[in-house]
Order: C-alpha cells, then sequence, then structure tokens
DNA sequence: CTAAGACTTCAACCACACTTGAAGTCAAGA
DNA sequence: TCTTGACTTCAAGTGTGGTTGAAGTCTTAG
C-alpha cells in the first residue's frame, strides 16, 4: 500500500495542473474574488477539491461571455463553507440560456447576411438589421464603442 | 435648387457620422492598414463614398469573430484603385461560413452544457467535451492562455 | 477678418485577462 | 544538511481595440 492516496487539500500547482489553469491564473481569480483557499502557517495556499469544480465554472462562465467580474457575482450566490451541490451550480447557470440563445441567434442573422447582406449593397448600414442588433453581444469581439444603436456616454 | 449634393469626398468627420464609427477609430483602422485615404494638400483625410462599405465590412467581420490583423488579411484580396464590387465583397466572406457554423455548435454545446453537464459532475474536466472543444473560440472570451488542449509555449 | 469647429499628429491612457520577473521563503528528497 | 523546486508577494509587461488630450493647423460661416 504504497499508493499516494488523493490529497485532500491542494497545492496552487496541483489545482493548475487538475483544472488546466495556470497557477498565475488562479492567484489571480483569488485577488478577483473569484475563488479562495486555506493558508498554511507558512502562507502557502491550500485547496479543498471541490475548487477544481469552481474553476471549471468560471472557464464554462467565460466561455457563455461573461467577464470575471461578473462570474463573481454570480459566485457570490453559493453557499459558503461547504462545496455547493450539483444542483446549485445548475441553478447559477440556469438563467445563461436565453443569453446563449441570443447569440445563436445573432451568429444566424450574421451567417444569413453573408450572402444576403454583403452582396446586395444592405451594408449601406443605418437600417442593415444584421450590423444592428439590438443585443450588445459583448463577448462576440470589441469592435468599436459607438456603433449604430448604442448611446455613446452622453449624447 | 441650394440642396447640397451628397459629398463625393468625405472627410472622417462624415465617414464618422455615415459608419457609426468614432474618427478616433477611423484613424486607428487607417493605422492598421485596413483603411486608406487620399489626402488633401494640407493634410486632411478624403475618402470616397465606397469607404463606408468598407468599414461596414470590417465591422461585420469583427461580429464573425476576426481581429483586426486578419481582417487586414482579408481586405488585401480586394483591388486597389477601385471600388469592389457586390460580388467581390461576397467572396472575401464566403468561408466564414464554416466558422460561424463551429460557433453555433459551440454555443449549442455550451448550452447542452448548462443542464446536462454543470449539474452532473461532468464539469470535473479532463474529457469534458463541452469545455475542451477542438477549436480556439477565440472571439468568445479571453479565458486562461494554456487550457486543456492548447499547448504552452514549449511544454 | 475672425472665431469656432473640424482637422492633423503623437503620446499616453483605458479595460480586460492574464503573464512574467524579481526577490525572497518553504518543503521534501538524497 | 543541502539543494532543488514549488511556493510567496508585488510590480511591471502583454495584446487587443480602441479613446483622450495636447498642441497646433485648416476651413468656413458670419
Amino acid at each position: 500500500m504504497t499508493e499516494t492516496p488523493p490529497p485532500i487539500w491542494l497545492t496552487v500547482g496541483e489545482l493548475a495542473a487538475r483544472t488546466g489553469v495556470a497557477a498565475s491564473a488562479l492567484r489571480f481569480y483569488e485577488d478577483r474574488g473569484l475563488i479562495g483557499a486555506r493558508r498554511t502557517d507558512s502562507g502557502h495556499r491550500r485547496y479543498p477539491r471541490s475548487m477544481a469544480r469552481r474553476v471549471a465554472f468560471i472557464l464554462f462562465a467565460q466561455r457563455i461571455g461573461l467577464s470575471l467580474e461578473e462570474i463573481r457575482a454570480e459566485l457570490q450566490k453559493l453557499p459558503v463553507g461547504r462545496a455547493p451541490s450539483g444542483e446549485e451550480w445548475a441553478q447559477l447557470s440556469a438563467t445563461w440560456s436565453d443569453r446563449l440563445d441570443q447569440r445563436v441567434a445573432e451568429l444566424q442573422r450574421l451567417k444569413r447576411g453573408l450572402t444576403d447582406c454583403i452582396g446586395c449593397g444592405c451594408l449601406s448600414l443605418e437600417r442593415c438589421a444584421i450590423l444592428n442588433p439590438s443585443d450588445q453581444a459583448r463577448a462576440l469581439g470589441a469592435g468599436p464603442r459607438y456603433w449604430l444603436g448604442d448611446s455613446p456616454p452622453s449624447d
């Protein structure tokens, strides 16, 4: 029985290895309040194994298009002091479905524009429903700040 | 007949007004080689009206998820010295359809993961097909640089 | 003619999501 | 014990896509 049992508390390097997220990123997430860690007497971080799931959730939420600040706000809804249940994780992301639907709709609108719009001259702007959607589509690329339909800081 | 005829050459402010893109952004695009301009004797920019379409194309391409550098490369395929035809614009974007399909597929995968994956523990990473897609999905949010499946600079 | 507003360049700044490096401490195997 | 590698903090740097400001020039309406 010389097999090493799976460690209960993970170092930052171990958590990095398990999640694929760089240790520097994990420290950064802590700095931004997305994750936390116990500390050893000497100051080294120690994570419970459930933390890997929290990190995975962060990555998932990023893919959805949330900023770290938004993710932080979401994570605050979770219980403190114990690992969240599967259901609690699922509840957290329940509202994202609409967001994804909107994104898919925009992409499909863009795809139609590929044939309908670019060639025909609709690209004359101003009333193009493809280039001028109502949603913000933040995570779909930065784009110029003041696009048609977005209001500049104080117009 | 005191009506002002539509100007043949646009100033940067006029092009900004027509496209909804800030003048500073237009200068920035010029700096990056995406657009060009004639100059008056005094150095002021003058754009042909067809430039509005080029700018619209840039915005469109950004929505698709292309970086400015990628867009620059695309635009280099266009003829110089004359305004491109509608067909030429359409050809340029013909290959984007696949890209959009992939993005839509990823979003739908993410949406399924909302119910299938987050709650069930699949979020344990490493083999999660949702968090570990083969494409890069660059425009879907930055995310940590070294995600599972991406190779660090030299592993 | 003159004043306002639009234009010019250039450098600096912004947000986001990290990475990198310096300087030092801690932990674990030989 | 020693040495190596992993850890610590903090500051500074990176890339993308711009914006903002300073200092000066040009254009145009009155």
